[in-house]
DNA sequence: AATAATATAGCGAGCGCTCGTTTTTTTATT
DNA sequence: AATAAAAAAACGAGCGCTCGCTATATTATT
């Protein structure tokens, strides 16, 4: 196992730039022509709270469930206001989906990058995803629960996100079945099942919690319990 | 792996007392004074029509964003006739989580009390686990989604409910490892695990549903892998 | 057997309220 | 004074729920 290779989650925390400020100037750059606000440093202190203030709400009582109002009172802005950052309640769905399977997508992308051995690369990817569904914990139970109350092209979207982390799964396990390093029957189901466990981290969150179970803790047992379901032959 | 002796999928089906009329009965037979229909046969026809149509609505939108005349439409009965049947939206959720647990928890303890060691009785939990879930998909679906949307005291039951099931691991976990016939290093962790594999078939319906995998290859392959997880010495 | 009387089940307009959204007014900044 | 930002007020739609009423089925009376 190479644990130290690939680092712990403090170390990955600093490395990913995912300060919630950073994505809402991304996000205001973007959205310029729409955004009511003129002002860089208005706007972005606004969307911060705004993005948080939704999370958590959402978490509390699903985004549905979540009215405007709520909003207004949890951000301390007022209707008119909040209609200036976004241009309804469905928009400011789709905005907050849709940054979020980019950033994941990226700094999966990057852990990949560098690392050599197909085992090196699954390693990094379960431990990766681990830490960033608990850096960004709130986000990927938002896009869980959310899933199925969206409109049809939100939804493919959402379903191809799913099946593209899956397929580096399946990449990988058959790349190190055809190097002779894993033993697998069946790399699609393999795939499914780790993607399974990966979601137990911020599904469950208030189990592993209550446990004093650590992200680390949990990522490295789901690296062991990966590498004897594939008999990886280990070369440390 | 007994396979046989546990049974399939469908000599499952039939032998689980689980049509949707007999739970209609029951749960009719309990709540009498409360509701206001008095002939048998009326009633349990339509709390059939209800419940499916709950379950069937809350899979598309939710059970908050369901409406009332939603479900108004899809039973053929008018506002005034579903308040003969339950006495508001709410007591409509917790009456068909509280029924469901109840079922679950029935099968279960049924399907383990006639198996003798350790591994047959995990290997029974997991495809009672899967099967059942499959029976009862649109409930197992329902009851994940709503949870966090419940009041304290049906959170409480939620919660109870799932921290049960896993009981049923760690001590068949524990036991196996005191026998000697499991090699096991955290048994809570594991029976974490193991609930994980069993949530991705009920909520990952539509990813297995379009690859072709039945219920059957599902559970064989999920108890292959707790098998090499637990490097489980078959007696076969 | 026919009719009257009653019990049961179902209907749907309308209540008070909150929702997402828009428009108008006020406050802060330059 | 001019403009940007936020607050305040208001709108129509739709919500859960109630209630006066009708339709149907059952029982009692002749």
């Amino acid at each position: 196992m190479n644990r130290c290779k690939q680092g712990n989650f403090e170390s990955f925390k600093k490395s990913a730039a995912l300060s919630m400020e950073e994505i809402c100037r991304e996000i205001y750059q973007e959205n310029r022509d729409r955004i009511r606000i003129k002002k860089e440093t208005v706007a972005v202190k606004n969307l911060v709270k705004i993005f948080n203030a939704t999370l958590a709400l959402s978490a509390k009582k699903g985004f549905q469930a979540m009215s405007l109002r709520d909003l207004c009172r949890e951000t301390g802005l007022s209707m008119g206001a909040l209609y200036a950052y976004f241009p309804g309640k469905e928009m400011l769905l789709e905005i907050i989906l849709l940054q979020g399977r980019r950033m994941v997508k990226k700094i999966l992308d990057e852990a990949l990058a560098s690392e050599n051995t197909s085992w090196e690369k699954i390693s990094a990817a379960v431990r990766t995803h681990i830490y960033v569904s608990e850096v960004l914990h709130e986000w990927f139970f938002f896009s869980f629960m959310e899933a199925k109350n969206l409109g049809k092209e939100e939804q493919k979207a959402a379903i191809a996100s799913e099946l593209f982390t899956e397929k580096i799964f399946i990449d990988l396990l058959d790349a190190g079945s055809a190097e002779g390093i894993f033993k697998i029957e069946n790399p699609v189901m393999t795939a499914s099942l780790i993607k399974a466990m990966l979601q137990d981290w911020y599904l469950k969150r208030w189990k592993y919690r209550k446990r004093g179970i650590s992200v680390e803790e949990y990522a490295d047992f789901v690296v062991n319990a990966i590498s004897k379901i594939i008999r990886v032959a280990e070369a440390v």
